[in-house]
DNA sequence: GCGGATCAC
DNA sequence: TATGGTGATCCGC
């Protein structure tokens, strides 16, 4: 319901000045941002409440000046070199960026107080708030002029309203119209993710393959004016049966965009036209969209605001952008998600909370477009994970692909096989690192949810199949008898093993790479394998993952990740890869994901950004050798001395900021899906939603998620990943545009000079072209070396193109 | 490992 | 009168 964003924003100095950006129209009805400032901070002064607030701004305050000290002790060299490695990272990135999906983000408009101003119509044209006197947790449009918002305190609340109306939550009511929303997203993505009552992810790329065919009957449904309709099958006649009349456009949004208004005002354009009484959309992305919003307003009478993006980073934003009762695109070219990040503020991104952006606001950065330009320094002052987080973000770049459900598996021999199947997948991949380990993990999630891990560790090192296998199986029996004699019923296995007796051996073989790669202290420290079983009874085959490394959102991880097309698998392998996979396993696929992903890449010439010698490398594995070669060796020609006492991996600062932006969901199903979390032991869990039935306050719980959610992939400190064997794997492969759909394409054996450094890129890919004209644009140590060439060029204080494009036509 | 901080709903 | 409850991750200790 509320989010992290509004909530707290009404009580802190410096974020009041924000509530300007609220609704609040001179003239109209409602408070000015001035007087909504004064009744919070009157109500708030002097309570247990703000006392707390004060000192953990203090908190934060401290943090951000430890982080000051410790970027004023960053020397220029480090300075450099993290440069070096962070753009490296980031062209890697860039080369993962996948554009090839659909994803859509849909938010119901002030879900519970629609339904409830839908369900009274004497709440119409009030000002209505749904929550107690102690918290509130939706307030309609009405009342948020007045500057009652989610997360404010009833009692607050009534003194910028008086007459406002708090309406207790009815959470029944609201998981039934979520039920029923649902039933709409099915119908575009079954494996849609729901990430509550009212905010659902749906990847809508296959549901958009098929439709393109579809008659236009199967894209047309009736417009029903008065009475609700109860079957909203396309083609179908509408039924009535509603007891009272719901209007097709409630009220609720006065000031919602006139030409967002579904469903009578679609007669923009082409699509959808009306023909008596009938609507028909379209086959693109956005028309899809505008279906499903006109569908959850003719079933509910609510309307929901929607987002479509290649990612669901992006599409999140895009959610908010036109909300209420309203949707935006971003559409699915390198060009467009650069174009939208440029002035986005990092607030803006789901993960970059108060704190952070707080922080970041210290060092200057508001926009993506900052966060871009000072993606070195903040590699240095921050965590891998946060700056890895931070540079996805200011690339435009999200998870690309949604989890599916499992079904159950319930049955003790299946278990035990699937188990033994785990055993072997973790036992080839424990081979292929040369790793043995001494404890054995289990992690079983059941059909509630609910998360257990039993480990075992021997006194000697195993590594086969049986051998872990034979441990596995008594952790799994222990867990089989407990509950006997119910079965258990599981939805999700997985096996790790860990305590590596050579970690340290291990790490320093692999320096070259992960020197890059991660500058944390852990390399491979475990191999993890996690199967889960999909909805279509296809088993998702684990492969490995990094550990740590793994970056990527956490945060709703639990919702479920899994399943995967195995087209996909390649680019999320590739992904996680670049990101954050130990070398070995980088050279292991990459080669594969090159061919099989983009044809262009295989005779791909490279310029290391260190030496600017082209690298006629057919693979990345053997570019980055090269890199590393050139950051590390004193071979380096025309700079050498200023790698000449570097290490490659010694350029981490002592003391890092952590920042725990907890990553968007999305972005982390690449890196971390199927993974484990080690500490979860024993979940005592009773159901999410009858917990929540019973909770007075705290309606933002929401419990339907946990349908389609819950499946877990938290972070193991291991490797891990999977395969999903899928019947259109084929025909997705087969399908797969090209990693970049250039707006800008360059003709074969074409060379781009770099305007920068001079020196002719042989490559062929724009992206990569304009990934190396940033890198050069952005570093000091470029501007040095070509210091005679450059010197008009060297400002990249232009923020509109940080990650600019140079152009060629 | 645990607890605090952060984030989201 | 009065400023939620839950779950998750990350990180430091």
């Amino acid at each position: 319901m509320h989010s992290t964003k509004e909530k707290n924003d009404h009580y802190k100095d410096d974020l009041l000045l924000r509530m300007g950006l609220n609704d609040n129209k001179a003239g109209m009805e409602g408070l000015d941002k001035e007087k909504i400032n004064k009744i919070i901070m009157e109500a708030t002064k002097g309570s247990k409440y703000y006392g707390n607030e004060l000192k953990k701004e203090k908190q934060v305050n401290q943090r951000i000046e430890n982080m000051m000290q410790q970027k004023a002790q960053i020397t220029s060299q480090q300075l450099r070199k993290a440069q070096l490695q962070v753009d490296r990272f980031a062209m890697e990135l860039e080369q993962s960026r996948n554009l090839n999906n659909t994803i859509v983000h849909v938010d119901m408009d002030a879900f519970y107080a629609a339904v409830e101003m839908r369900d009274n119509p004497e709440l119409k044209d009030k000002p209505i708030a749904v929550g107690s006197m102690s918290m509130l947790s939706t307030s309609n449009y009405h009342a948020r002029r007045f500057g009652v918002r989610a997360a404010m305190p009833g009692f607050i609340a009534k003194r910028l309203c008086p007459q406002l109306i708090i309406v207790p939550p009815n959470f029944d009511k609201y998981r039934a119209v979520s039920k029923e929303v649902k039933e709409i997203l099915a119908d575009y993505d079954p494996n849609f993710m729901a990430m509550s009552l009212d905010e659902a992810y749906l990847n809508i790329t296959k549901h958009l393959q098929e439709r393109r065919n579809w008659p236009e009957d199967k894209r047309k449904y009736f417009v029903k004016t008065e009475n609700a309709i109860e079957n909203d099958q396309p083609g179908k006649e509408v039924d009535k049966l509603s007891e009272h009349e719901r209007p097709i456009s409630p009220l609720l949004f006065e000031d919602s965009p006139p030409d967002l208004q579904p469903p009578l005002n679609y007669e923009e354009q082409n699509n959808p036209q009306i023909l008596q009484n009938s609507v028909v959309f379209g086959t693109s992305a956005e028309e899809v969209v505008k279906e499903i919003r006109f569908r959850i307003q003719q079933k509910t009478t609510l309307t929901a605001s929607a987002g479509i993006a290649p990612n669901t980073m992006l599409a999140k934003v895009c959610s908010d952008k036109n909300k209420p009762n309203g949707q935006y695109q971003i559409l699915p070219n390198r060009q467009a998600v650069m174009d939208f990040i440029k002035d986005l503020p990092i607030r803006k991104v789901s993960g970059i909370g108060k704190v952070t952006e707080k922080m970041l606001k210290a060092l200057g950065i508001i926009t993506c477009t900052e966060l871009y330009q000072q993606r070195a320094l903040l590699s240095l002052l921050f965590s891998e994970t946060s700056w890895h987080y931070f540079l996805h973000i200011s690339l435009g770049l999200g998870s690309t692909h949604l989890a599916r459900t499992f079904s159950e598996i319930s049955k003790a021999e299946e278990q035990y096989i699937l188990c033994q199947e785990l055993c072997s997948e973790l036992a080839q991949d424990l081979q292929k690192e040369g790793l043995k380990g001494r404890t054995v993990t289990i992690k079983l999630k059941n059909v509630n949810f609910e998360v257990k891990t039993r480990a075992s560790t021997v006194s000697s090192v195993v590594s086969t199949a049986e051998e872990i296998f034979a441990i596995a199986k008594e952790l799994l029996r222990t867990e089989i008898d407990a509950d006997f004699p119910n079965p258990l019923r599981l939805r999700l296995m997985g096996v790790r093993i860990s305590g590596f007796p050579n970690e340290e051996d291990k790490k320093h073989q692999q320096r070259s790479i992960i020197g890059f790669l991660q500058t944390g202290n852990q390399a491979l420290s475990a191999t993890g394998c996690i199967l889960e079983k999909t909805d279509k009874d296809q088993f998702v085959k684990p492969l490995e993952m990094s550990n740590k490394k793994s970056f990527f959102d956490k945060k709703r991880s639990e919702r479920k990740w899994s399943h995967q097309d195995s087209s996909k698998c390649q680019t999320m392998v590739k992904q996680s890869l670049q990101i954050s996979q130990p070398f070995q396993v980088l050279k292991k696929n990459m080669s594969e994901n090159l061919e099989t992903s983009d044809n262009s890449d295989n005779f791909q010439i490279f310029t290391c950004p260190v030496c600017f010698r082209e690298q006629r490398s057919i693979s990345l594995e053997a570019f980055n050798k090269h890199v590393d070669v050139c950051l590390d060796g004193p071979s380096i020609r025309e700079n050498s001395k200023m790698f000449s006492s570097s290490n490659a991996s010694s350029t981490e600062v002592s003391l890092k900021e952590n920042t725990n932006h907890s990553f968007s969901h999305c972005e982390k199903q690449h890196y971390e899906t199927h993974q484990e979390n080690v500490e979860i032991t024993s979940v005592d869990c009773m159901n999410l939603e009858e917990t929540r039935d019973n909770s007075s306050k705290a309606e933002s719980v929401d419990s339907l998620r946990n349908e389609y959610s819950k499946e877990e992939c938290s972070r193991l400190p291991s490797k891990s990943c999977i395969i999903s064997l899928e019947n259109e794997d084929a025909e997705l492969l087969s399908r797969q545009e090209p990693l970049q759909p250039c707006v800008h394409q360059v003709t074969a054996g074409q060379a781009l000079v770099c305007p920068v450094c001079n020196l002719e890129q042989k490559t062929s890919d724009l992206t990569l072209f304009n990934v190396h004209v940033d890198v050069c644009l952005n570093k000091g140590i470029i501007q040095e070396l070509k210091n005679d060439k450059v010197q008009s060029l060297n400002q990249p204080k232009d923020s509109s193109r940080s990650t600019g494009e140079f152009v060629v036509i």
